[in-house]
DNA sequence: ATTTCAATTATTTTCGATAATTTTCATTGC
DNA sequence: GCAATGAAAATTATCGAAAATAATTGAAAT
């Protein structure tokens, strides 16, 4: 793996998980010491993250680590029902028993991640298991270009997800991994239709309630500076 | 402008044109060469066209032209009927008169170009303008993801027309502009679902005519390698 | 003839240095 | 006080060279 890889990795890594924090300059020097290494697989890894978005960049005046918005959610959220929906029927159609068993097995494993408690309860965890089962309803669509366009607007939608996650700001009355497990049961079952319905709701519910608690995290941010 | 942009510019439009043909090897030395600079902007154009999928990368074995494929045309423009109808119908719910005059003017170009012959009958400008047309009809859905992902599909298709284009290889008896003119008129007249099913037809239309010409073109170029 | 291996050549990857540009900050003039 | 100015510092962008790796060649062995 070439020095490129792992700054394009690790950049990446740093970027969704919010250690970079959004907006923040991105100084070639500071990389350097941060990663151990020198400028020119630092610029290369930022130059194909300019390119994913997840970094701005300025002639001459260096980069950035993207910024958020609540109309990027809105905007990401919203092109991901577009996408996945389709995608979603597309696998139901073509789809085969190899595919059913990814949905069950990745299930199985969010659901398990997602019971534990104390010090086994690991949001990384949890968010790797997220991302596979959603990615598992997928993985007949036979389209290469809708599955970029999926891992794109995951990353994308993930950096809105995490710090809410952290904060543990969600709301308790919504039982996710039941609408996880309605969602493979109904792609399971063939029924497109079914099935690309719970997978928009899924969706409509979760950027509510993160939008609520960026909302009001936002407040409570301004309030306490001023 | 920095050489980076300046080598991105240029090895797009290039890879675009079909200069730099599909599949071909991109030697830093050549590229330095023909671009007149060093390798540290190339590099860096290239890593952002990799994100692009315009390029390819292996490890240490540096860089080539993205391949063409009939399946990937397929899934290209499969994937543009379904984020263009969608945002073509959200156009048509936000777009104000700006809109509207946008998709007349950039229209208007268009006819005048493809009625042109002769000297002046320029397949270059006739394509930035098809370009135009149709990012006029999409832009006011007031969606950057899907404005990116719509030039992202455009460049990607535009690879398999272009060499199309270039050898008159188009069916005869279709009226292309005809079907810009209808799916113009039924965009200003604020009729979504005559809009978008225009544009699936036309899409459809258009992939057909493409594939038909790229076989028989595989097929005779087969025939006289042998 | 084919395979193996070492030496050579070609190519990519990375670094360190330099040039170009922006940013900072103290100073001057109003 | 405050804007304008200009030197100094910081930072990015680019180059050229060095290091690392891959590809090629040709001789030797089978």
């Amino acid at each position: 793996m070439t020095l490129t890889e792992k700054a394009y990795e690790a950049l990446r890594h740093d970027i969704i998980r919010g250690e970079l924090a959004a907006g923040r300059p991105l100084r070639l020097a500071d990389l350097g010491e941060r990663y151990g290494m020198g400028f020119s697989p630092l610029r290369e890894a930022l130059n194909r993250l300019q390119a994913e978005r997840l970094v701005t960049v300025e002639s001459l005046r260096g980069f950035r680590v993207a910024p958020l918005s609540l109309d990027e959610l809105h905007d990401a959220v919203s092109l991901r029902i577009v996408i996945e929906t389709e995608a979603l029927k597309a696998s139901i159609r073509h789809g085969d028993d190899v595919w059913a068993s990814g949905i069950v097995s990745s299930l199985y494993a969010l659901n398990v991640q997602a019971a534990r408690t104390g010090p086994e309860a690991d949001i990384w965890t949890l968010e790797a298991r997220h991302h596979a089962f959603h990615r598992a309803l997928l993985a007949a669509c036979n389209s290469p270009w809708t599955l970029e366009f999926f891992e794109r607007l995951y990353a994308a939608t993930e950096r809105y997800r995490i710090p809410v996650l952290l904060a543990a700001a969600l709301p308790v009355g919504r039982d996710v991994q039941a609408e996880h497990g309605a969602l493979a049961q109904a792609a399971l079952d063939r029924n497109a239709e079914e099935a690309s319905g719970l997978l928009s709701q899924h969706y409509l519910r979760t950027v509510e309630d993160l939008a609520a608690a960026i909302r009001s995290s936002e407040v409570s941010r301004r309030a306490s500076a001023s």
